[in-house]
DNA sequence: GTCTATACAATGATAGAC
DNA sequence: GTCTATCATTGTATAGAC
């Protein structure tokens, strides 16, 4: 620890957390095998047991650096413009932030879709919570500002979730991606004007 | 085969397809073991074998019989009235049959948002495909007709494939469903206003 | 820190008795 | 048709040399 420069040890690290978001992302956790990770870093196996202690170490070191990226999304939103201008800015900096980072969106969406308790716990639902409550939140100060109609706030909040939801599954899909930015303003906007209190022109 | 009633051979048959269905959706194609579906329906090992063949062979024979009853869902749907309640009518009926087998709903998106290649092949795409046919037929009637505006029918059809995989998400989820039947309708009148010509009263 | 070699458990599949 | 017993393979994890 603490050399100028990268050292063996960090580098053989930084190589195993690559092959493992490569591999886990593709098998997801039970069907990978730890093996296969360290042919693919083109280090061993047991590597893995000195950096990581554990299959299950391994794992929960690649989500925690991962994961706070999409955290820090939230906490440095600026909120400024109408409702529906505030809404549509975030879904699309949340849309752009996935498409950088797809392999981990694939794992994310193994761990959450795919057969419970076969990967270690790891909570994911509280960073949900929280998207869903800052979703609200910009919705209401909508209705309160009479920009939308006063339906119901938490319908509105699914529909939406509903929708970046359906926008990372088309990142995830391998052939023939059907959303891009534009595709997904437009759809954002069709879905707000059933929000609008107006007509749009 | 041909006996008046079951017989020992066809009741082996059936307990080791329900629990195969239990044990497949609960832990995916790769993770499940048959050794385990074997305990649970009571019989053995190598039923699994005379019965199916092979592991895949069982898993085949599960997906073929539940499949068909989602496919007859289209076929036997009768069009009338508006295209509103038309689309209201089908998704709301999709949503009563997905929440009468969730279990196979679980496999099914254990086995499409699951790790690739960790199942054997098993054609859902074309299936997907001719649900999106017939809804994009749906929102064009409308369009046509005058009664939806006349945006672009391929992002509203997304929308509402949107809508009934969250939809469907949430039936599997274990705690907590936060979707019912009244809770769908609001959320695709509201949705529906978005894609109307005049403003909903 | 990194390797070779290996222990140990669980899996899919089969042989052969009944 | 159904069982007990067993094989070959693959998985996680570790011991010990360097």
């Amino acid at each position: 620890m603490g050399s100028r420069k990268k050292d063996q040890s960090s580098v053989t690290r930084d190589r195993l957390l690559n092959s493992a978001l490569k591999i886990f992302s593709q098998k997801g956790f039970a069907s990978a095998s730890i093996r296969e990770i360290a042919e693919d870093s083109r280090t061993t196996l047991p590597s893995i047991y000195y950096h990581f202690g554990s299959k299950e170490g391994l794992y929960q070191a690649l989500m925690r650096e991962h994961f706070s990226a999409f955290e820090s999304l939230m906490d440095e939103f600026k909120q400024t413009g109408s409702a529906r201008e505030r809404i549509k800015s975030y879904i699309i900096s949340m849309y752009l932030r996935m498409a950088r980072d797809v392999d981990f969106l694939r794992l994310m969406r193994i761990i959450s879709y795919g057969p419970p308790q076969s990967a270690p716990p790891f909570d994911i639902e509280s960073y949900r919570r929280k998207f869903r409550k800052f979703l609200t939140t910009m919705i209401k100060n909508g209705v309160k500002s009479g920009e939308f109609r006063s339906a119901n706030a938490d319908d509105m909040t699914w529909i939406i979730s509903a929708v970046i939801h359906a926008a990372a599954e088309d990142l995830c899909s391998i052939p023939g991606k059907e959303v891009d930015k534009k595709k997904l303003e437009r759809i954002l906007d069709t879905i707000l004007d059933g929000f609008s209190a107006v007509k749009r022109p």
